[in-house]
DNA sequence: TTCGTAACTGCAGACGATTGCATTTTTGAG
DNA sequence: CTCAAAAATGCAATCGTCTGCAGTTACGAA
């Protein structure tokens, strides 16, 4: 299999003996060309099965109609929702889309930028890294003028547009739903601390907790490196907490799934001995036994938005003045947070 | 904010005074050039913040340095997997990957190889859609002799090079497996029968049988579209044959969770009424109760072979007489395939 | 001082598509 | 049959980068 050679204009012409000009106004509908010619032109570029070199084209006008995305991981299947929201909304709009994964690290953020930055993307939806702790990087896009949009993890004082969920919010609902419930001694298994969605949700869990006149207690507060083992460790101090605590809420739903397993597994029962609760809504969560109560965030919409949002900017529909869009998140009351109720 | 502008080697040659050919070495640090020219050149270029137009780069040598991937969803953690194989290889020889879905639709497949090619890439890796059972697209890229490799969902005749799992082989491990644990009325649902990979499973089922001897049952092998409710319809199905079978082999985990969670429903133990199995080693299989055995098939591993065999390709290191790559799967021996052991 | 050679740098054309302007061809009127 | 206007087509430059070749310096030797 050779290197396969693409049909272009040149050779159409020379095929025809007239211009390359003359073929370009032919495939693009021109009227100051003979009905004829045009007619052959046409003809002749199917037949030669043309198709034109976008790489050219965009060359020319500066513009590559290819959107830059840059999401943690690819195999999460929250990202995955949020670039299948870009993609289709993306293509809708005759846009490509390159996708890289920074597998949280830093560097490889800023690695991916550099890239699509070269690549002359038109634009870049870009949810941050667990690493990212710095924004040179982010704040060098702005000064260059280059289009982006943050979803979901964002650094909040960078001036350009961001979509979120109602990260607090969500924790609020979920919160709240358990001190409902009857729970007051309620744990928060937090990610690392400088995460945003880590400081979200855990204001969203301090504001419910308040609002239930139950104090603040910071033995109640443990954090994870989200890494399975870690998961599992908060899973266990937990245990030897004493007295025991009524309810857990989890950052995310990976880190509730670790831990319900782990309490499975030593005989703990779920939500009789303790009530359990996520965020995310993953699908996972759907089918673990006890059935996770969680938080649903509609990642795709997300993406949708993000996408929508930018390319209204790239195409001067939208003003150019940044905006937050905050999506709301729903709750999603399962078994595994009915911990009173089943006593009874 | 407006249209970012990219610095080029014009500006730099202005400021500098000498001419954009020397820019152009002065980057390749090519040895005709004056050491002391180069290191201003070379400083320059870092104050300004200088990218190189990647899109005139391609257009000039006429290869983009770009893969195009094209996979029925991304959402599927299957195919974000092999994604993620595909992207880190090919980024670590410098390509990039332009990734497209097909949502399943033929006509989606097409468009995106239009778009694609249209967009230079360099060559292609699919996977094909379940829609996809004319060809005529592929061996249209065939004949255009553009480079492209197909993964998982292949079309065996074309002489491409191709990637997939021993289906055969993995179906036979587990229909085995249930075999040995005493199980000899086994149901078989499997997808849309043109669909490769239910072809293959099928065969797999059907040569453990024959090895066990155990006759071929028409009625043990029901099939469903896939959805959610043509999952729970095959699980009701199977539930009125009488004498009701031992066990159940389904074509991928998430028809085995969704007949798990309608039998959950309607009170029938698993694995003790009827033993489950699935194929593919998804995230919720180890979730589930009873934990779903199932196949485990390393996606990371087969986009990262595809990958590699396309750049080799396209390299000149590999030949280019297409070769196919059967990966093995792995039995994932769960607690609901233990039926029989169980009852013990 | 002059010349040869090496060292350095610039010119111009190419990649493929597009477009303002110039040029050619056609058409019809006088 | 001529000529002007109108219609059809071609020329050339552009986007940013690269490179073969030609041109320009500098330097040492004679």
């Amino acid at each position: 299999m050779k290197k396969g050679h693409q049909v272009t204009m040149k050779e159409i012409a020379k095929k025809l003996g007239v211009s390359v000009s003359t073929i370009s106004r032919a495939l693009k509908d021109s009227p100051e060309l003979h009905p004829e010619t045009k007619r052959k032109i046409v003809e002749m570029a199917k037949e030669m099965n043309y198709q034109p070199n976008l790489l050219a084209q965009s060359l020319r006008i500066s513009r590559s109609k290819t959107l830059g995305v840059i999401v943690p991981e690819i195999t999460s299947h929250f990202f995955a929702s949020c670039i299948s929201g870009i993609q289709d909304h993306a293509n809708s709009r005759g846009y490509n889309v390159i996708i890289c994964q920074s597998n949280e690290s830093l560097d490889q953020e800023k690695a991916n930028i550099r890239t699509l930055v070269s690549s002359q993307v038109d634009g870049l939806l870009i949810s941050l890294s667990r690493e990212t702790n710095r924004f040179e990087h982010l704040y060098d896009l702005y000064d260059r003028e280059i289009n982006f949009v943050l979803f979901d993890r964002v650094q909040e004082d960078i001036p350009v547009s961001k979509v979120t969920f109602n990260d607090a919010g969500g924790a609020y609902q979920v919160v709240q739903h358990l001190l409902e419930n009857g729970s007051r001694k309620i744990v928060y298994v937090s990610g690392p601390e400088d995460l945003y969605i880590s400081k979200k949700r855990k204001e969203g869990y301090l504001k419910a907790l308040k609002e239930f006149g139950v104090d603040e207690d910071q033995s109640l507060i443990k954090i994870t490196d989200l890494t399975e083992s870690g998961n599992i460790q908060v899973a266990k101090d937990i245990l030897k907490l004493n007295p025991r605590p009524d309810a857990v809420f989890c950052m995310i739903d990976p880190v509730a799934v670790d831990v319900l397993t782990e309490w499975k597994a030593q005989g703990i029962r779920i939500p009789e001995d303790i009530a359990l609760a996520g965020f995310t809504n993953n699908p996972t969560a759907a089918v673990v036994e006890p059935p996770l109560t969680t938080v649903s965030q509609p990642g795709y919409e997300m993406g949708k938005l993000a996408a929508t949002h930018l390319l209204d900017q790239l195409d001067g529909i939208a003003s150019e003045d940044p905006i937050s869009i905050v999506l709301e998140t729903t709750l999603v009351a399962r078994k595994s947070s009915q911990h009173f109720e089943v006593k009874k």
